[in-house]
DNA sequence: ACTAAACCTACACTCAACGTCAGGTTCAGT
DNA sequence: ACTGAACCTGACGTTGAGTGTAGGTTTAGT
């Protein structure tokens, strides 16, 4: 598939792919012939993944540093062991957001009750119809 | 208390505190005198719950929309509906979140454990001292 | 052969969220 | 009265994550 099939499926821009590939986050993909790029699905997983990577707060840096766990596997013990590092970081993180977000919810929720019974005690005195 | 003392407690910097306030997050502040802010301690409240908001990847757009409800009540019966509407995309994005990090999270452990036995298994052949 | 749609590179621009710098004012202690 | 630390504003610089545009090339259909 061509980039703008794969930009289409993954619901971004072919600049935005463009600009992946240059920051190192999606390889350059086959170039037939002339300078056309040509996809398979691989690039349109990535794509998905880096987008969902995304949505948990990674920067496109941190996003760089552990998705290539997901196509392949990493080289050598050497950096197996740093991607080992960078695993388990990341957890701390995601346990500590995990934490955060809850009490978040939990936040919400009763901000969510006071809203709710403060505009029905609103609506009772001021327009009971 | 002064900028350079709440921007101390709270981990920023007193230009960030210009900003928030400029982009409306942080009230202006007492101006005794000269120009000098001068702050309680509810201003230092607000700084941590935008940084914590800020965790949850909210932009300070959306911090903005939301921290009032923090430290006052919404005016009026429709701002309240306006903030209830608000509250329910908001905890309906955290639901969301919620479940990719969770996912994300056992992504993580499984991804170490495999990490951990390729080492292992490495060490075992390559250089078994 | 021709044309429109899709593609290419390269540079410039935007926007959020700050940081840096310069030049001036104010406050606290001596 | 004076000095150094803390403060002020305003303009400009920076970084991350893209978007826009210009000018040229390629491909697919007719």
């Amino acid at each position: 598939m061509q980039i703008g099939e794969l930009a289409k499926r993954a619901g971004v821009s072919h600049r935005t792919i463009h600009y992946y590939e240059r920051i190192g986050l999606l390889k350059p993909a086959e170039r037939e012939g002339a300078g056309y790029r040509y996809y398979d699905d691989t690039a349109y997983q990535r794509l998905e993944k880096i987008a969902a990577l995304k949505r948990l707060g990674l920067s496109l840096d941190e996003i760089a540093a552990v998705i290539d766990l997901y196509f392949e596997d990493a080289s050598g013990i050497k950096g197996k062991e740093k991607v080992l590092g960078i695993l388990e970081a990341q957890i701390a993180k995601t346990d500590a957001q995990l934490t955060e977000l809850t009490a978040f919810r939990r936040d919400l929720e009763s901000n969510i009750a006071r809203m709710k019974s403060l505009i029905d005690q609103a609506r009772r005195t001021d327009c009971p119809l």
